[in-house]
RNA sequence: GGGCGGUUAGCUCAGCUUGGUUAGAGCGCCUGCCUUACAAGCAGGAGGUCGCAGGUUCGAGUCCUGCACUGCCCA
């Protein structure tokens, strides 16, 4: 890399080069640490996207705030893995590829089991990597080499594993329970994967008519409310609570089914709540799932009405080939018809729709398999609430406890083709069924070799859960294990809290039990007091979400989502991360405004453009470093401390150092953005720089001793200032930092240096505080001049009043500085107060007098003066109130006192000088 | 119905954990500058009763209670 950069900041080049050459150098694979390896240990694992995917903003800010944490841990010495990988998203892809075998007026039937399967690895070759080829777009430093896919062999071989040994330990059952089915996908899904939304819908009433009345010859009805009128067909029983004295009389009679003529008992049972509707419901165990818990409570008998389509069947008689819809139309028209339709009223119901197509959830009666979930979640309850799993913030902790606690059994069975195949099988002779890793020959009951697999696959969350750790190699008992689990970190958004990070830690607790880290990885990596080894990693961050410029949810639908690569093709991935960092406040949802992202754009240009000063007079000056800069080393060490800026500088350096390795410690991404940005923009750029100046330019034939000092300041201050923000802007970094070493630098990337860490040998809290006054003073007479309307070339002579010394000594040390970033002609001293002058200003400190001939605009003038005496007299009078306050004196610290007593000083000297310089300038006015 | 969060400048957001002296930033706006690193820039400026009402406290944007509006999660 040469110094001379182009002159205008084009991040689209240098973006794609850095992003091959991280990943052409390996640069961020891992290999396994040998056994007595006594470096820290850092692990995260990419949550795997969707092969279906695209990249969107939530991945985006999900990647950029894994990678700061990576990059920063690498650059800290961390032994740093980061794996990606993809998820095979069963019902997604699915649709998918079904949907292009519709184009082709196909159906997934058409092709059979075997030949599908075929067609969808084809099509994730095609576009299965789609996201992690946009993500080496983003400069995520994961390693490529560890790359894995949900489907893979080994993964599913341990998906086998893991299915057979919950089924031993009686953690895996089979049975015909009512699962939520989405008759689209024709497949149950999880209660996960269901989304309720309110919408206006009916409650009918219809009445039943109640068998054999006693000795009145009036016939008797019951009266039930349903808002689903179809399911009626397969009722088997009224239901009345026991304490409806409404309905005592009716205990242990029938009722007459209208439409289906079917006798069914009327029965009590909590079921039914006297409140809600007439009081009595209609039970349908076939199709509910509250029914089908009453149904079993009673052995009441289930007749499903429906079949997968949710269209009526056999048992629904003469509805039977009728959609759910087109059925409840015909048995509404035929109760009212009848006459038994007694009642319609609006109702507000929560509709379960399937959280992949929208299509309306029925509740259904299938042979499922399902785990048994209470163990594993008691166990998963521990590790968080013990503290062995932190969350970040805090309030995700109750959210996951709360719904841990309340937590049912999972379905994980899919009637899809694209999965993990259920390792069971059915023997066709015995019916016996075979849980097995491997197909089994013959039947160990009966013999038969007539075996079939079950059809199912697993839901696709269920082998994303165990991810942590075969991805290291489990069930082997491998060195990665020993190294790399638990896993450091997991960073993740909240949608995918109970799916994903839930079953991760009941998986991890389960399996794991009995694991243990490498003692002294564990140790050096600052976690040897942490006792359970079994969880998938210790500590969880929760990430918000990326919504548009108003707030508002991105979705397809509304047509306002915002494409990061269109971001980063006009912006950069520098400024896209930089501004996802800068907004990620951790528990705030972050509201995209492209406007913040062309103001970060502008903040990398700035930085490129200070590099190009900087080469400019490293160039000029013929400066070469004896040895290379700092990045080997935590700091900055070659630093020439001449002038006050030097000292002021590398103490602020220090300072904003510590900060942001406080910040990035505790995931504040917007504060440690923040404070970089303020640190090399206000500080570094706008006065550092304009400061060190003079210094850098050099007469011909001069002695150049100082020019080369100043020269190593720079340079070793701009390489820090690299590294320090480096994992927030990787690419802009990495290619100055090149340059700075003319295409031979120390290490391969700025990526392997170190990070800086503070040394607080380098406050310097006296040049801090000297230098505030200097930028006060300059800032001050900037602000006369504009006042004054003094034109910008022209250089004015000013009047300066210091009684204190030490800051005369200062200010007269760099009156040079005043000179020049004033616009100054020359500084004289005077020996009183100057606040009386039109033109002046005063300070606790200082008064500074412009002198200009043009006159003042006394009406402009007095204003601002009032209205700055105004403010000062309310602060002032504030002040007053309480330190006349005894008993704020008796309790408040005393640093608080002091304070306010100082200020009370600085008030009173305010307050006068004001004063007179209004009376001098009303004087003026009205002379 | 249960739970959680938000309400601070025209807009988008920090600050609240741990109360303390003068509430910050970016963008936008106004004024003046092409001062050879940067007009994607420089210098200066205007703009806020911190949602409302109580309470605790010597002291509240910050802690507590209630209310209003708003968003999300769960049922």
């Amino acid at each position: 890399m040469p110094h001379d950069l182009p002159k205008s900041y084009e991040p689209g080049a240098i973006e794609t080069r850095w992003a091959d050459y991280w990943i052409n150098e390996k640069l961020f694979s891992v290999p396994t640490p040998p056994e007595g390896e006594t470096r820290p240990v850092f692990t995260l694992l990419l949550p795997p996207p969707n092969v279906t995917g695209r990249l969107h903003m939530g991945h985006m800010l999900n990647q950029t705030q894994m990678d700061i944490i990576v990059r920063w841990h690498r650059m800290r010495g961390f032994i740093t893995l980061w794996l990606p990988g993809t998820d095979h998203a069963g019902i997604a892809t699915q649709m998918m590829v079904e949907r292009d075998l519709a184009k082709e007026g196909k159906k997934r039937r058409d092709l059979g089991r075997e030949k599908f399967i075929e067609r969808v690895w084809e099509w994730k070759k095609l576009y299965g990597g789609a996201i992690l080829d946009q993500m080496k777009r983003l400069g995520a430093s994961v390693d490529w080499d560890r790359e894995y896919f949900t489907m893979d062999e080994n993964l599913s071989r341990a998906v086998r594993e893991v299915f057979v040994r919950l089924y031993e330990e009686g953690l895996i059952y089979r049975g015909k329970y009512i699962v939520n089915w989405c008759p689209r996908c024709e497949t149950a899904i999880s209660d996960l994967e269901v989304k309720h939304e309110e919408v206006a819908g009916k409650l009918w009433e219809i009445c039943y008519p109640v068998i054999g009345g006693s000795s009145s010859e009036k016939p008797e009805f019951i009266t039930v409310a349903t808002t689903r009128p179809e399911t009626m067909l397969g009722d088997t029983a009224i239901a009345v609570n026991a304490k409806d004295e409404r309905y005592t009389h009716l205990h242990g009679r029938k009722v007459l089914l209208p439409l289906m003529n079917r006798e069914i008992p009327i029965i009590v049972d909590e079921l039914a709540q006297p409140e809600f509707g007439t009081g009595a419901v209609k039970v349908t165990p076939a199709h509910d799932p509250n029914d089908f818990q009453a149904g079993k409570r009673h052995n009441l008998p289930e007749i499903d009405v429906m079949d997968e389509h949710a269209r009526m069947n056999q048992n629904a008689g003469p509805y039977a080939g009728l959609d759910r819809y087109e059925a409840r139309k015909r048995v509404l028209a035929d109760l009212q018809e009848q006459g038994f339709l007694v009642g319609e009223k609006d109702h507000t119901l929560s509709l379960g729709k399937c959280e992949r197509c929208g299509t309306v959830v029925e509740p259904r009666l299938s042979e499922q398999w399902f785990i048994k979930i209470k163990p594993l979640a008691d166990r998963a309850i521990e590790a968080v609430e013990s503290g062995e799993i932190t969350i970040v913030p805090e309030n995700y902790r109750q959210v996951y406890l709360n719904w841990m606690n309340n937590i049912y059994d999972w379905c994980i069975s899919r009637q899809l083709w694209w999965g993990h195949r259920i390792p069971a099988w059915t023997c066709d002779d015995c019916k016996e069924v075979i849980v097995a890793r491997e197909a089994p020959a013959k039947c160990p009951k009966c013999g038969s070799t007539k075996l079939e697999q079950v059809s199912d696959v697993l839901d696709t969350w269920f082998s994303s859960g165990l991810l942590p750790f075969t991805t290291l190699g489990w069930p082997e008992k491998t060195r990665d294990l020993e190294v790399f689990y638990p896993n450091t970190l997991l960073i993740t958004g909240f949608d995918i809290l109970f799916f994903w990070l839930a079953r991760m830690i009941m998986f991890g607790c389960h399996f794991m039990q009995g694991h243990q880290q490498d003692p002294a990885i564990k140790k050096a990596s600052g976690l040897a007091d942490r006792k359970n080894d079994s969880v998938p990693f210790r500590q969880v961050y929760i990430h918000a979400l990326v919504r548009d410029a108003d707030r508002q949810k991105m979705s397809k639908t509304k047509g306002n989502v915002i494409d990061p690569l269109e971001i980063i093709e006009r912006f950069g991935t520098d400024a896209t991360r930089f501004t996802l960092a800068a907004m990620a406040a951790p528990g705030t949802d972050i509201a995209f405004s492209e406007s913040r992202t062309e103001g970060y754009r502008a903040f990398a240009n700035k930085i490129w453009n200070a590099a190009r000063f900087m080469f400019m007079n490293v160039d000029r000056i013929g400066f070469v470093w004896g040895q290379s800069p700092g990045s080997s080393n935590h700091g900055i060490e070659q630093f020439h401390l001449q002038a006050l800026e030097d000292r002021w500088i590398l103490s602020r350096f220090n300072r904003v150092t510590a900060e942001v390795n406080d910040a990035l410690a505790s995931y504040r991404f917007h504060e440690a953005a923040n404070r970089i940005y303020d640190f090399f923009w206000g500080e570094f750029c706008d006065w550092y720089l304009e400061l060190i100046k003079p210094r850098l330019n050099f007469e011909e034939g001069a002695d150049k001793s100082q020019a080369i000092a100043a020269c190593t300041n720079l340079v070793n201050l701009f390489d820090a200032a690299l590294r320090l923000l480096h994992p927030v802007m990787p690419f802009i970094t990495e290619e100055i930092w090149q340059a700075i070493y003319e295409g031979n630098p120390p290490l391969k990337s700025i990526a392997l240096a170190a990070y800086p860490q503070a040394d607080e040998r380098q406050y310097d809290l006296n040049a801090e505080t000297e230098m505030a006054i200097l930028q006060d003073l300059i800032v001050n007479v900037r602000n006369l001049r504009a006042e004054l309307k003094v034109e910008q070339k022209v250089k004015v002579p000013i009047e300066l009043f210091a009684p204190d010394p030490t800051i005369r000594a200062m200010i007269e040390q760099n009156r040079g500085a005043v000179e020049r970033l004033a616009n100054v002609e020359r500084i004289t001293f005077v020996g009183g107060s100057l606040s009386k002058h039109a033109g002046a200003r005063s300070t606790a400190r200082f008064d500074v007098h412009v002198i200009y001939e043009r006159k003042v605009d006394v009406a402009a003038e007095s204003e601002r003066l009032r209205k700055e005496l105004d403010k000062l007299e309310k602060e002032f009078a504030n002040n007053q109130r309480q330190l006349s306050n005894e008993q704020f004196l008796a309790k408040a610290p005393e640093k608080v006192v002091e304070g306010l007593r100082r200020r009370a000083q600085e008030l009173t000297l305010l307050r006068e000088k004001m004063k007179q310089q209004l009376d001098e300038l009303t004087g003026i006015g009205t002379k």
